[in-house]
DNA sequence: TCGTCCATCGGGGGAAACCCTGACCGCCCC
DNA sequence: GGGGCGGTCAGGGTTTCCCCCGATGGACGA
């Protein structure tokens, strides 16, 4: 790819004055910003390839800007940039769609290499903050062997599925070819084992579980 | 940390092999297996910190070493290793729980730096490969400005909400302070627009949706 | 000012959900 | 062989949902 072109956004003059006095020579910077909204504005007006963008700013922070611009330039790639290495920020900036976190002790080249990988459609971390975005990754993990769910009978789970899928009584009697009064059964002791009160709890209860 | 005790799984002994006489100056080794069922056992038995899986293997591969060890042992972490940088691979074992994910292309000393790493807890990906967990991260993304919920008035979207959530009209009707008929007037306007034909299929409209 | 939309409320009725009690059968275990 | 448990079913009742009709008042724009 030829030189990737760069949108600068930190509320931090002097930080910004620095990253383009370094980098101006191995990247292309076409503009920068120092607020949210003025941000958003010019990213969408000029279409850079990567916006490299502070997590911590007044009005939202680089999450609002990361967010605000996706919507509507979901090819645009953005490396966050922060003094903060803490687990939340990172998941933070990461959920609302950025493509790397650096910390700002990182060096000149070093940086640029990132924002050349980012635009490359590389993922940039350093290693313990990839740790912390693995940890928040939605692992098969454990199956936890739940209590709640353990008291039900093979029988009571069945009706419990079709129940939470939204099926009415008639049709769960038709699938497991029992008679409507037994299914009332089941689900009077799925509900009461389940202290629950109503149908349509038991499909929140089931939907928290992701049973369905 | 002192030397971390790594353990080797891959059904290719002549790559086995390799990996000790490269690895075996710089870290320590307390074992090793070709095939799924006698490295659970003997990973059970060892307890190392870190162990280095091969993701294409017969018998269910490395995916089913790691979800098998973490049951009983969530403390010991994965580094998978493969020729493949296949998507679907690194997701798959990321999913089941490893901490890391490097080819096999990678240099003896870049690899025992990886697994130290992993000791470490930190997460190790090649660039390209963190860019496949990024995609498959649940993203917050761009709200996809939901046409069916756009023709909803605000007031039905307070409703559909409460009703999403399981409570029953009377309880709606309370704590919005209105009526139990309004309740029905509005729930009536939602599954008309949302063309469903009950609150279950609504319930489950929502939680596809995230609205709960 | 009139039309339209929204929010509010009501009557009435059929269908479904929910609850309680009681019953039968088969299986396993002491 | 009696007791416990899970699965099956029924009668009869109350509550809730859902839909049909219609109605009023306020806001807002043509």
């Amino acid at each position: 790819m030829t030189e990737p072109r760069v949108f600068l956004v930190d509320d931090h003059h002097l930080f910004l004055s620095g990253v383009k006095t370094e980098l101006g020579d191995l990247i292309d910077i076409v503009g920068d910003a120092s607020e949210v909204e003025a941000a958003v504005e010019m990213i969408r007006e000029r279409e850079p390839d990567v916006v490299l963008v502070d997590v911590h700013m007044p009005g939202g922070g680089g999450r609002a800007v990361i967010e605000e611009v996706l919507r509507t330039h979901p090819a645009v790639r953005f490396l966050a940039l922060s003094v903060s290495d803490a687990p939340e920020d990172v998941i933070d900036v990461i959920r609302a769609g950025a493509r790397g976190y650096v910390t700002k002790t990182i060096s000149g080249p070093e940086l640029a290499d990132a924002v050349r990988r980012v635009a490359d459609g590389d993922a940039v971390f350093s290693p313990r903050l990839a740790g912390f975005v693995l940890d928040a990754f939605p692992s098969s993990g454990p199956p936890p062997v739940d209590p709640e769910l353990d008291q039900l009978t093979a029988r009571e789970r069945e009706v419990l599925r079709l129940i939470a899928r939204g099926y009415a009584y008639k049709e769960i009697a038709r699938q497991l070819d029992i008679s409507v009064k037994t299914v009332e059964t089941h689900v009077s002791a799925v509900l009461r084992k389940l202290q629950l009160s109503n149908r349509y709890e038991l499909s929140r209860w089931a939907a928290d579980r992701r049973l369905i």
